[in-house]
DNA sequence: CGGCATCCTCTGGGATACTG
DNA sequence: CAGTATCCCAGAGGATGCCG
């Protein structure tokens, strides 16, 4: 391994740095969707691309491979003749959806002041001459 | 205002959606750095520009404004001969650092996991002839 | 010192078409 | 049906220079 920059107090510069790694995962646009899709079980691909939303196909594979290379998902091909390939939480993954729960808590709760204080921002910038 | 579509199962193909709005922000590079910086207590621009790390000022400057927006923090001009202006969290920030931890608490704690199932994800892609 | 303007690069996300 | 290969675009992130 490369040597071991100074793990700070914990931040994310370094692309080492745990919240940097999950940060990276769970800012993406899909992950966090895909991992409420499959929150009642797996699901195969063709499911999931149509409970998460019209995601292009190649994107939805990206993100379902890099979950799995984090060992957030399994990935399950059936021998059949047409194709089927099911996708499901692993432990890890499962463990996730509580982190992101508080966050989706956070955002439910706050967003009426966010959208607020957006306005009360804009607002004062809008009619930057006069009309005040 | 446009008509508000469907809030689904609070889910985020939507930007109005509040899970998609915070995720929006906690996803970028610097918020939850800039955020961590704050928690002790306000700091002036050059001071958060190095503590955060080596951030381009125009960057930076583009965070601050976002959260500052979204109402997370002040920026207070003081009228000085060299300009100097602090940032500090609002309550509304503040309280977003509760929900960033939980997620910092389980990066750190699944950090091993998933570094451990990269290492054996692409071991199995690497060789991919022989050698095994 | 703080921050705006400009220019540039890199990549996440996506549309399309083709293969096993 | 699942996945790959191409081509494409927009925007985040960044370097540099100038201004109040």
């Amino acid at each position: 391994m490369v040597t071991k920059s100074t793990p700070d107090r914990g931040d994310a510069f370094d692309p080492d740095c745990p919240t940097r790694v999950v940060l990276d995962r769970i800012g993406d646009k899909w992950t966090v969707l895909v991992i409420g899709a499959l929150q009642d079980g797996p699901l195969r691909f063709s499911v999931l691309r149509v409970r998460v939303g019209g995601v292009a196909a190649k994107v939805l594979t990206q993100t379902l491979r890099a979950m799995e290379r984090d060992g957030l998902l399994t990935r399950t091909v059936h021998a059949q003749v047409p194709p089927r390939v099911d996708y499901e939480l692993t432990d890890l993954g499962a463990s996730l959806t509580g982190p992101i729960q508080t966050l989706t808590d956070w955002a439910e709760t706050h967003l009426s002041q966010i959208l607020g204080a957006r306005e009360t921002y804009d607002a004062a910038l809008d009619p930057p001459l006069d009309a005040r």
